[in-house]
DNA sequence: TGATTTAATAATAATTATTATTATTTAGTA
DNA sequence: TACTAAATAATAATAATTATTATTAAATCA
């Protein structure tokens, strides 16, 4: 991924520029399964040895307040991160645990299109998503994948 | 609620009626702000002193288990738990951090066309709901509910 | 550019949420 | 009623996350 999107992206929001953020940001959106802190951490830490599980979660939460990037709470209770802040929706795999984006924008449209339909009184809608939990199946066995 | 009720619904999955199940269980189906299993063990144990907290994590989690109840994780990162097994949706509220439940048939059947539409190559599809996330207005002040 | 200021980080302690352990108690059943 | 397996209480342990603080680095500005 470009090294300038990346500072560009952090300094858009008035963020300093460090080598700490840049890492962190990098290995999150080189990820497609929605990490742990953990997994970011140690995925890192070869490359990086210095860097300390602590500034890792400091720096995502940073990121978070500044919509830079997305909390997302799995099913197991730790939470995971998405550098996606666009529109999508999320499909949880159980039996792997990863968590995969789910595109569609007629899905968009059905959606937005049911809920200003319906009236939600004394409420008001930030934020909804189709939440979908599968199991991969291995084609050949069934479902065993661990 | 009823006690007998409650015990049947306990009995029916094989579980032995305990005290302690009885109250967890008809604290949870009192509930409607899909409580945490700390706030579970709060309430109860005003009437209820000697139920640890380790017992009611314990006998949620024999619920979950054995699906009388299901695990709710929540974008602050903790379990809730919800009496409700039969389909329905929620909303999350975040300056409350209630999370409500959300009925509706026709909702029900749009998510389930669109995802019988839908090609989920090597996916078996377990569960759907969408996930609303809002915030409560305060009709006289506008949104500043704690 | 170099000094200064302010924010970020590393190291680690502390906290919170949850799970495991084990001795004791209890529910279901013979 | 007594037996046996399961459930519970008390508490220790663990996992995930947050807080603290001394140190370091980035941005500002003279």
């Amino acid at each position: 991924m470009n090294l300038e999107i990346i500072t560009k992206a952090i300094a858009s929001k008035g963020l300093k520029i460090t080598h700490q953020r840049i890492v962190v940001y990098q290995a999150l959106l080189a990820s497609v399964i929605h990490p742990t802190a953990e997994q970011i951490y140690d995925q890192i830490k070869e490359s990086n040895p210095a860097i300390s599980l602590a500034t890792v979660y400091k720096t995502l939460e940073t990121f978070v307040e500044n919509r830079l990037i997305n909390k997302v709470p799995s099913p197991n209770g730790t939470m995971r991160y998405d550098a996606r802040t666009d529109y999508h929706n999320h499909i949880y795999i159980s039996n792997t645990n990863e968590i995969m984006d789910y595109d569609d924008i007629e899905l968009k449209e059905i959606l937005l299109n049911y809920l200003k339909k319906k009236q939600f009184e004394n409420l008001n809608i930030t934020d909804f998503k189709l939440q979908i939990k599968g199991e991969k199946i291995d084609p050949i066995k069934g479902i065993t994948i661990s």
